[in-house]
DNA sequence: CGATAGTTTGATATCCTTCAAAACCTGTGG
DNA sequence: CCACAGGTTTTGAAGGATATCAAACTATCG
């Protein structure tokens, strides 16, 4: 089952002729690399990309190379309907683990979006959220300290990825690096391994060839002042 | 001229007719002191703010009572189209000075919105800018320290503050303490003293009771390899 | 099995915080 | 117009969190 739609129906139930309409969209599938650049900051786009497998990210580049993530993109995220608002990306978004990728034009998108406003308000619904997930980064990085911020993100990326059903038993696939945490998070990856080293030494996770299980997800929560408020679960 | 729909001009020209239906909503006006808050985190209300005059921020408090700022409202803008497509505040917004604000009955907003598409578009334009400051500001966070980071902002603010005219010759009123700073920034009052000398004995900029002057604006820029693409101006 | 990317560890340096006190505004009432 | 009060800013000294650099170690994948 197509996870936008799994995604999607949080928000509300979609008649089945919407739901039809919108997995119509999804027949242009691409299987990409880890690394692939999607969109390049500056660039636009005529297309939509929905991930159906595997992790991108927004990010942006400062001048001296460094790099900062500014969003996560798992199954059933969509990039980029900003476009057809703005004129230009003001960031890029990448692949972090090979991926499977829909690709929708941006005409028939916006046909979809006339035609049923029900999907029109779900997708702004959807990029409201990421905006408040963005206002909870800031929150992490402006206050928490490494340890802090590290767990609170563990315990985003376990709620949506639950909610997509890709959480099994206790863990996640999270195939991240730790530079790609430490550029997340703002730190460097040297300090992210002794971060993860405490976490682990702590009892509170295990994360081995880019499978993170979370022992105890209400402990871990408490530990890092989860409120999962912001995502707007129902 | 109302802020707002200069801030909008920056979009599209709109017909007369548009703007005065615009202007016809702001007639219920308040003049409210600094501090007051104008949506608690957690609560839901049937009216939209718009910031005639003075600052506002969204801001969320911690467990241990410290603050986060993630974002500045001036003039023109507008808090919250938001509420009617998520349920619940995830943030709070507060005054930061005294403040006129619009209170605008939501479905007098829903209204307009039906009635004039391009208005509707231009709403969604200023939350994606929105979002996109938010991106900015976590790569600021992230990436840059305290020096950069303030410079950064500075450089922000001028041109927010310039889209709205509210920019006079060099400088502009900056109604913030060093802690809102310290609260935006993710620094303490104390250091944000310290960066503010070193940006003065650098002759960068003159900050005294609430007027902040930029000397020489594109050097500051260049300092702190500000690049103004994500404000999507015109 | 070797090459390459990713992780871990140690030593040292830096930026920023904390705590505490002094100085300085700014507005208010006498 | 002065004095005083409360909030804000400045300064100093010391401590802590994270960065930097460099090297060893460990996965992973052809």
């Amino acid at each position: 089952m197509n996870p936008l739609i799994k995604k999607l129906n949080g928000f509300t139930d979609f008649p089945p002729d919407d739901v039809e309409r919108l997995v119509r969209l999804c027949d242009d599938i691409h299987v990409l690399k880890a690394g692939h650049v999607l969109i390049d900051e500056g660039s636009c786009t005529d297309k939509v990309f929905l991930l159906l497998e595997g992790w991108a990210c927004r990010y942006k580049v400062l001048e001296d190379g460094r790099r900062q993530i500014v969003a996560f993109l798992i199954p059933g995220d969509l990039c980029d309907i900003h476009i057809f608002i703005l004129k230009t990306m003001d960031h890029a978004i990448g692949l972090l683990s090979d991926a499977t990728v829909a690709m929708i034009p941006k005409d028939d998108m916006l046909r979809l979006i006339e035609q049923s406003p029900l999907i029109n308000r779900a997708l702004w619904w959807s990029t409201l959220i990421d905006e408040a997930i963005l206002r909870e980064w800031l929150v992490n990085s402006g206050q928490r300290d490494a340890y802090h911020r590290i767990a609170h993100l563990f315990c985003e990326m376990w709620l949506r990825m639950k909610r997509v059903g890709l959480v099994d038993g206790p863990g996640f696939r999270l195939p991240l690096t730790q530079e790609d945490l430490a550029d997340t998070m703002g730190l460097t990856s040297v300090h992210v391994s002794r971060v993860l080293k405490r976490l682990r030494s702590d009892g509170l996770i295990t994360l081995k060839s880019k499978q993170l299980e979370i022992h105890d997800v209400h402990h871990l929560m408490e530990i890092a002042h989860f409120d999962p408020g912001y995502l707007h679960l129902t």
